[in-house]
DNA sequence: GACGTGATTGTTCTT
DNA sequence: AAGAACAATCACGTC
């Protein structure tokens, strides 16, 4: 944790070099992808993904919950975003200033033009983490091709519960 | 009692 | 290049 000490600061510090504007967040984020495993990845989701996406056609107005997504525990869901993050900040915070407020439409509202005041700093820092969040999603999804090319129908154990 | 809805932005995939 | 889809959360409405 401590050794993005000099390097880390790229994002922040180095704006002297370049503008904030310039270097976009989504610049640097989109850097980070790109691995033996993305190129499986595509394959294999998109066959994952067609059969889903054949079956369903959700997206009727709102509402995306995909509901004939097939239940995979091993399958990794997309991780949460940047925003994402920030919101499970700003909501505990936007709770204490306003209890009265607990539904979540209002704090994603609130969230939203928040996110949108909040400086290249602040936001940098929620990117990192969500960076980081799908570095490990990549790598658990190669895991769980891998798994899926080994063995598909093997599932040895899922939630069996052993007694011992 | 359980499920879907609604609202926000970000990332990725698809064509 | 542009669009579509889905990610988490929680109160409320409906059946």
């Amino acid at each position: 944790m401590a050794k993005k000490t000099n390097d880390s600061q790229g994002p922040v510090s180095s704006s002297a070099t370049k503008t904030p504007e310039e270097a976009s967040p989504r610049r640097m984020v989109l850097r980070v992808r790109q691995g033996e495993a993305k190129k499986r990845l595509s394959s294999l989701m998109r066959a994952e993904e067609g059969e889903k996406r054949a079956v369903s056609v959700k997206r009727s107005k709102t509402k995306q919950k995909k509901k004939g997504a097939k239940v995979d525990p091993n399958m990794p869901k997309k991780p949460p975003t940047a925003f994402f993050y920030f919101l499970e900040d700003f909501r505990k915070e936007f709770q204490e200033q306003n209890p009265d407020v607990k539904t979540m439409q209002k704090v994603g509202k609130a969230g939203g033009e928040k996110w949108k005041t909040l400086s290249y700093e602040g936001k940098v820092k929620y990117y990192d983490i969500a960076m980081k969040k799908r570095a490990e999603f990549d790598e658990a999804m190669s895991e769980y091709i891998e798994r899926k090319e080994s063995g598909e129908g093997d599932e040895t154990e899922d939630d069996e519960d052993y007694d011992i």
